[in-house]
DNA sequence: GCCCAGGGAATCG
DNA sequence: CGATTCCATGGG
């Protein structure tokens, strides 16, 4: 079990015993797109419709004007802050190839958002590099979302059920607008619950999400790790594919499969991170 | 101009 | 079935 340790100092919240956490990786790692930071320690995200300004330091993690409300309900398990990754860690670590990628990339936790969110923002990643995925995000939210502190919170399905592909132009999101209108109408209408997809058998929640148009296998997969809590996805994009075939030929080793999704992102990172290294830094971030 | 980007739908043998 | 091609847009 974690040792979590929830210290309050006027308004901030002080959280310790998550030494090997990494923040900075965590939250640019290209699962979650609405946070962003001037100094690479503290950073400015919205989440569930509410503003939060975090930084990592002394051995914790200091989140700004925070009340332990608003830690329990929200923020407790978006940064899944009750598994215990250092076990997970040493057992995965008995393969040699897993015991390098958690040593370069192990700081990373899978971020649990809100469903609607993910679905929503993987459409948008499909044939798209992070920094412009991240821009067409923040557009959509500036354009009709409920403004939450300096920004814009995500919009609801039902509001974007309510627009046309004509009404999201501005957002320049090219032909995935079609998707997003569609994603929205059929969670709006209740004919997608994304309420059921944490339970659901995992192939009939990934059924589910793919009646969507615009959602294939890797979108799907994406929505249920991100915003569904479904770590035993493993979604294979273009990185991931690379990855596996120069590091595991014969696939993801056994010992990994049960927290496949959280492994996925230590390869993921651990890859792109080779590539930006062995390319003088030009790649995409 | 080219190629690529956290893919998927449509089309064609 | 598997393999191509097209889809909007922007950066390198």
């Amino acid at each position: 079990m974690n040792n979590l340790h929830i210290a309050q100092s006027g308004s901030d919240l002080f959280v310790s015993g998550i030494e090997e956490m990494n923040l900075a990786d965590t939250l640019d790692c290209g699962q979650a797109f609405r946070w962003s930071s001037d100094d690479g320690v503290t950073w400015r995200g919205i989440a569930f419709g509410k503003e939060l300004n975090i930084s990592q330091q002394d051995g914790g993690l200091l989140f700004k004007d925070t009340s332990s409300d608003d830690f329990d309900k929200v923020w407790r398990r978006y940064f899944d802050l009750d598994r215990d990754y250092t076990a997970l860690k040493t057992q995965i670590s008995t393969n040699g190839t897993l015991k390098t990628i958690c040593q370069q990339a192990g700081g990373i936790r899978v971020l649990y958002q809100d469903s609607w969110e993910a679905l929503c923002s993987f459409i948008i990643s499909q044939n798209n590099n992070i920094p412009r995925i991240k821009g067409i995000i923040e557009r959509l939210c500036e354009l009709c979302g409920n403004p939450v502190g300096s920004g814009y919170a995500f919009p609801s399905a039902e509001r974007i059920a309510a627009m046309t592909v004509d009404d999201l132009a501005p957002i320049r999101s090219g032909f995935r607008a079609k998707y997003i209108i569609d994603a929205a109408n059929k969670v709006a209408s209740g004919q997608l619950d994304l309420s059921q997809m944490s339970s659901l058998p995992i192939d009939d929640a990934r059924a589910q999400m793919m009646t969507v148009k615009g959602v294939g296998p890797k979108v799907a997969d994406c929505a249920l790790l991100f915003g569904c809590g479904r770590i035993e996805c493993f979604p294979v994009d273009v990185w991931i594919r690379r990855a596996m075939s120069e590091l595991f030929e014969d696939g993801l080793p056994a010992v990994a499969v049960p927290y496949a999704g959280i492994v996925q992102q230590f390869i993921f990172h651990y890859r792109r991170r080779s590539a930006a290294a062995t390319s003088g830094g030009d790649t995409p971030q």
